[in-house]
Formats: structure tokens, sequence, C-alpha cells
DNA sequence: TAAGTTTTGCTACAGCTGTAGCAACAAGCC
DNA sequence: GGCTTGTTGCTACAGCTGTAGCAAAACTTA
């Protein structure tokens, strides 16, 4: 329904939201500030906008907006991951498992067991072909 | 150096001039046939546009040209990692983790080890920024 | 109810992205 | 030494993104 993928920008307007649900825009300039010195119209134009594309639903109360999310974060950060795993991943989950566990500053104990955590995910999961062929060529 | 985050389109690119080092447009576009239906100037204006940003470089050899990377897939990768991680799980390592446990189809054992990892992960680490911002020089 | 404060609805605008056309030039073929 | 075919260097252009200004409408308060 909602595969929308979410902007930068949308993503930090989005965890606000998704933290005072609902919120206004002046919620969300409280949420954000700090990270963030938006102005109050960039802030709207982004809650208008998110609402537009159907993420966001609007109700309003005595003249101000309230936006509440119509996707859950769950499914945003879904969405991310998925993504995330087409473009650099070769669409599969173990790459970026073993990725993860070789790049992370796990402890040795720690990066060991999950290292034959993704073998096995790997074992099993034969039915995937992108999962052979990880070969970093250019380094 | 190169932190640029890659588009959509340029993942698409730089993952089969990984895979050719170097590529020429014909290459890529072999490179990327089923996936993408591409012109031939489609894709000469990305290569184009990723040398002028510094992360391929050309080299010309009787009038074709070729590319190389200066940014490894590795480093993309950790960049693309970092984005989401900044963007979707309050730029820690351990969230991602656990959604991934949470989300991924796993088997109960699998991911009863995985979360145990995780949970141990999430209480040593408790304070610090959860992914390592190392240099990697050495290619 | 007039003055001040908020919020809204438009509008703007530069830079990036995806997508590609076109003309000129290079290289190989005959 | 033309003709054919591939490659390059420009140029284009709509849609999205980040960022915001401004005036009018709505609400608040003295």
């Amino acid at each position: 329904m909602h595969n929308e993928q979410l902007s930068d920008a949308e993503w930090k307007i989005m965890n606000a939201v998704w933290n005072r649900n609902p919120a206004c825009v002046r919620d969300v300039l409280e949420e954000i500030e700090g990270e963030t010195s938006w102005a109050y119209t960039t802030v709207k134009t982004m809650l208008s906008r998110l609402a537009e594309k159907g993420i966001l639903e609007v109700e309003k109360r005595a003249n101000t907006s309230y936006y509440r999310p119509l996707l859950t974060r769950k499914q945003a950060r879904r969405a991310a991951v998925r993504s995330l795993l087409d473009r650099a991943f070769d669409g599969a989950f173990g790459p970026l498992m073993a990725f993860l566990v070789d790049d992370q500053k796990l402890s040795p104990l720690e990066r060991e067991r999950l290292q034959a955590l993704v073998r096995e995910e790997l074992a099993n999961d034969a039915k995937a072909p992108a999962l052979a062929v990880q070969q970093e060529r250019a380094e």
C-alpha cells in the first residue's frame, strides 16, 4: 500500500510525528529543535506534502492542523531496510548481516557467535542465489 | 572524504562498475540489462556525473572512456548503513539489529540466539555510539 | 472590537535526479 | 578516402527536495 521511500528530511519530520502522535507544526518544531533550525513554514510545508502523499492524515481542531501517521514506524523501517538491501546488498538479508558482523565493533566473542549464526542462516537459506557472490574486488 | 550518498540509480551504476572494474558504458549496459532499460546516453550521463563528483575516475583508451571506482563497495555500504541508522534507527546499531531480528524470517532458534546476542550488545555498549567510524585508507 | 499572535494557503526557487536526444567526432571497414 | 557505427560532449527538461517568504484568515486578549 504505502511503499513510499521517505527522504532524509521526511524521516526527521516523521520521527517527530511518531513521537507525539498526533502532532501540530509547533510540536514538530519542538521535537526537532537542536537537530535542525528549520523555519516554521518549512516544517509546515513538509507536513502538508506528507499529507498530500497520504503518509499523514490531518485533523483540524480550531484552526490548527494536527497530523497523524498513516504509516507506522515499523512499516517505514521495513521499507527502508528493504531499499538498502536492494540497492546495496543484492537484495538479500545474508550479505547485510555478514557486512554488519564484519564491520561493527563487536567483541570477538559476539562476533564469532554472530558469524556462526550468519553462516547457518546462509546455509539454510540456499534458495536465495544472491547470497554466495560477495567478493570485494575493488579493495 | 567521500561521504556522498549514492542515489538509487547511482547504486545500480556503481554496482555494475564494481563488478567489472574498470567499465565502459557498454559494459555497464550489459551488466544492468534486464534490471533496467536505460538508453546508452542515460548510462553515459550517469557515469559522467559520478566522475564529476569524484566517485569514479576516467581513463580514456582510444576514444572510449573506462571508469574505475574511487570509492570501494565497502565504503559505500558503510555510508549507506550509517545513513539508514541515522534516519531510521536513532543512529544506533542496537535498534537496527533488534529490528532485523524481529522482522526477518529466521528460525526460532536463530532468532533466540541472535536476540540474546543483541541484548548483550545493548547492555555492554550502552553509551557508545554503536557504529565505529574507522578510516579505511588501505584499499 | 481593535490590536496582536498564530496558523494557514499559496508561491518561489535553486539544486539534484532520472531520463534522454542530438550533432560532432573517432575508428574501423572496404 | 569515404561510409558506417560507436562514443563523446552538450543540452534539455520535468519532477522531487530542501528551504522559506508573504499575505490573509483565525484566534486570543485587553
